[in-house]
DNA sequence: CATAATCTGGATCCCGTTGTCCTATATACT
DNA sequence: AGTATATAGGACAACGGGATCCAGATTATG
């Protein structure tokens, strides 16, 4: 039901939330969480515009997230890369002005509405910190821990 | 979020579902609910290969429903012609043995599972029994009311 | 039986999503 | 300064959804 590259955004966000804090590159998010290399560059430089992400080129360059992982919402994510809208108003009613809608498109605008309140009410501090069966950052999780940063 | 035939589809079963019970052509649905015409027409072939309509060929033919409103939901609809899939296991996760999902695809199947919800309760008399400002479908219901059946 | 109406199914087109690749540009390190 | 490493961004290919059109099959009616 969500786009591909939603999917992809959204791991990848979640690869940098689970890091060290320092650069990530496309190559090291792409091999961990399993999106094509050169595609996922593409999607980080939407995040980048949308100020999801922050980019430094050149040696030791890569991704980093913007904001706390505490304060990036799933939804941010999605709305980035593929933007979800609730109906305005029903596209039978050419009228348009009586702001009601007609009861199928009300049932299509409250499912958008579950999805967009479920996506923004988590973040991915809060998928980090769930049990985590995922082998992929369990990994990336157990680097985190064995990281020592240069004196 | 939902696709284009998915409106289309829902639309087309709710004009059936308002009428009166005599097969519709699709150019009266296509006009009725403002619907590609001939694109139309195929989004019904798949209806009634998934059973969902009957069709009939031929001078007064069209398409009816094939089951009571009372029992037709918008889920059947939608996985008649996109059909939205719980997410079985992590798509990160190889060994896939594991059932249980990671904290993402976790919440990415709780949003399927809501819209699968909202849409599994709701069946095409419900919509039409409820206060309908859509004026397409209102002077569809004054049709019907007007209605008088060969003797 | 002839004709008009109507669905069926195939061919085809347009376009957005997904995905690859290559060049330009920026950065760190020696 | 020179080189290796990264992202930025454009061109382009592959694919499927959305949409159109047409010939063929089927049915009611006079």
């Amino acid at each position: 039901m969500f786009s591909q590259t939603t999917e992809y955004a959204m791991r990848a966000l979640l690869a940098l939330a689970a890091g060290d804090g320092s650069p990530m590159t496309t190559r090291r998010i792409a091999e961990t969480m399993q999106v094509p290399r050169s595609y996922l560059s593409k999607v980080l430089q939407a995040m980048v515009r949308e100020g999801l992400v922050r980019s430094t080129r050149g040696l030791r360059g890569g991704f980093v997230l913007a904001r706390d992982p505490r304060e990036i919402h799933l939804l941010e994510i999605m709305n980035a890369v593929s933007p979800i809208r609730r109906i305005e108003h029903c596209p039978l009613d050419l009228t348009g002005h009586g702001s009601d809608l007609c009861p199928l498109h009300r049932r299509l605008d409250q499912a958008i509405a579950q999805v967009q309140e479920a996506f923004g009410a988590t973040t991915l501090a809060e998928l980090l910190a769930e049990d985590n069966p995922c082998p992929v950052l369990r990994g990336q999780l157990e680097q985190l821990v064995d990281f020592k940063p240069p004196s």
